[in-house]
DNA sequence: AAGTGATCATAA
DNA sequence: TTATGATCACTT
């Protein structure tokens, strides 16, 4: 049975090797291309914690509960990127509730694994970094709570075409697809079905860096 | 430089 | 196509 405290032991384990280390480790390859990279080092993560969830809209630790991030650290000491949390559910989001939205599941307990993420810094040579695991404290999860519920209300009720990346204090919502072609259905302002790029909720830098401020990293 | 919108890889 | 893992690239 996987423990909190095991999962902090794997990750002891592969703390401060770089990416190549980490591929040798698991035999794998690191693509070439910097645009086929995407997204490698989180798969790799992965593998080597023994996440439990594949694609499913559940936690990677499902039995505990746990959210796998990784967060890529810039050459300044701070997120280089916001962090996608979940993909929204455009005709059903709003029939969750923040407590037992898809969304809570993921942020509850999230374990993240800050890595190097300065572009100075060739890819293979960045390292992990030492391993967090964190819940949002109330005050968190409050304005979490708000963000979400007023952006899910305003997808539930038609105005999604209204929402840009600039609502939200600590989520937002931004396109999460693979192209401008890829589409799904979401709710126009009649509560009829309109195409329209498929979305996601985002955790915003601001939003990571002071949780790892607080945290002392 | 930061922030938003667009895009890339993989599995089922 | 849907989910997962994200970072790229252009605008501000």
């Amino acid at each position: 049975m996987l423990s909190e405290a095991h999962l902090l032991e794997r990750c002891n384990a592969i703390e401060g090797m770089s990416f190549s280390q980490l591929a040798m480790a698991l035999q794998l390859r690191i693509p070439t291309h910097p645009l086929q990279r995407k997204g490698w080092l989180g798969q790799a993560v992965e593998l080597a914690l023994g996440t439990t969830a594949g694609n499913q809209s559940r936690p990677d630790f499902i039995e505990l509960g746990i959210e796998l991030k990784t967060l890529p650290i810039n050459q300044s000491g701070k997120p280089a990127e916001s962090t996608f949390v979940t993909t929204i559910p455009l005709l059903t989001v709003h029939q969750q509730t923040w407590q037992n939205s898809t969304c809570f599941a993921k942020l509850r307990r999230v374990l993240w694994l800050p890595v190097e993420g300065d572009t100075r810094i060739a890819f293979e040579h960045r390292r992990l970094g030492q391993a967090l695991l964190w819940s949002p404290t109330p005050d968190e999860e409050a304005i979490l709570c708000q963000d979400w519920s007023e952006l899910t209300f305003m997808i539930g009720t038609g105005r999604l075409e209204k929402i840009d990346a600039r609502y939200g204090e600590y989520l937002q919502v931004r396109p999460k697809a693979a192209n401008a072609k890829s589409l799904c259905y979401g709710f126009n302002e009649e509560g009829g079905r309109f195409l329209t790029l498929p979305r996601g909720f985002y955790l915003r830098t601001r939003f990571t860096e002071a949780l790892l401020g607080r945290h002392g990293l």
